[in-house]
DNA sequence: CCACCCATGTAACTAGTTACATGATTTC
DNA sequence: GAAATCATGTAACTAGTTACATGGGTGG
């Protein structure tokens, strides 16, 4: 369970409410790790009852917001998980089983999903490649960036990868027979 | 939901007891799209009172042993669900995690993790290779082989793009500081 | 006769998704 | 004053995992 643990980084790197990490698992972290806003409050609040987190009013923010920081044991569980094993993420696309139902049965059109796949994976290229000149294009990078732009290079890898195989596969589809 | 129609594909191309099933879900398929035991037989189940899957008793089986074949229905459903649309496969990898709890709270010592996942996508592509050599060496492939190659090229491209990385990453761990 | 593989399942749990619900504050 | 955004949650469901359970057949 990777989840409260993934929480507890982002709190450490800024107190923050529910909503805030909501928000930011839309968008940075969600980009390697998504979570909706009531997985996070049912976290948050479990999370809170074992002492790694403590919440509290915020002065000048709206009713009932509450922001979360990070307890000493809260930074020793997280320190203690980052040491254990895991194992590697799974490949599980769907793509992969149509197109074994397209061997299996014989053709059954799937170039057009093929290139709405390719469009998607070309936007989300993009997308990190702006991120990687935003924050990442100085000479030297500090230990802290020099992590979090190998993160973003694992995603860039994988998008420039399955292109390039999108492409390969929409040539095999397009050749008709043997 | 797509095991049911991992499950459809496996039996289209060959009749199949849950437990021959299992034991392909924890090889060729399993390699990218995996499924216990427990989750085919109440697939199975479910598919049957559906009318996509009989089963009939196997002459010469052992007792209890029932092999599944796929009616009309289930071909017809196979058929649509594989023209449907599917999102690309999300990136969630712990590692990502660990690593930005590095980032986070300073060095915890992730280079020894990096080293055993090494290996592991070494062996994975190295397990791979031997499929590709064995199954795709041909000269020229029939359609159906090209998919079923594609799929493999898939997890090959995914392995070699990961052996690059980690070792960007140990290189950047051990580096020290900045 | 013991261990291993074949072959089936049930039960309880965990993680994640989808739908629903409420109310305050800011912006146009 | 209406719409969008901030901010919180509950409830029901689906998919997947882990633990447990049973019994027949084969090989050493």
């Amino acid at each position: 369970m990777s989840l409260p643990h993934a929480l507890l980084t982002s709190l450490v790197e800024k107190p923050s409410s529910g909503y805030e990490l909501a928000r930011r698992f839309d968008k940075s972290i969600g980009y390697f790790w998504h979570a909706t806003h009531q997985q996070i409050y049912r976290e948050l609040a479990r999370m809170e009852g074992q002492g790694w987190v403590a919440s509290s009013a915020v002065d000048g923010g709206r009713a009932g917001k509450r922001e979360f920081v990070v307890l000493p044991a809260g930074r020793d569980e997280l320190r203690r998980w980052a040491a254990t094993a895991s194992e590697p993420m799974e490949l599980r696309d769907e793509l992969m089983l149509r197109l074994r139902a397209d061997a299996a049965l014989g053709p059954l059109g799937l170039a057009e999903e093929f290139e709405r796949r390719l469009d998607l994976h070309r936007q989300k290229l993009q997308a990190y490649r702006a991120i990687e000149s935003r924050d990442f294009s100085a000479p030297h990078l500090p230990r802290e960036a020099q992590l979090r732009y190998l993160i973003l290079k694992a995603g860039i890898q994988f998008e420039e990868g399955r292109i390039l195989w999108t492409q390969d596969a929409l040539a095999t589809l397009r050749a008709g027979g043997d």
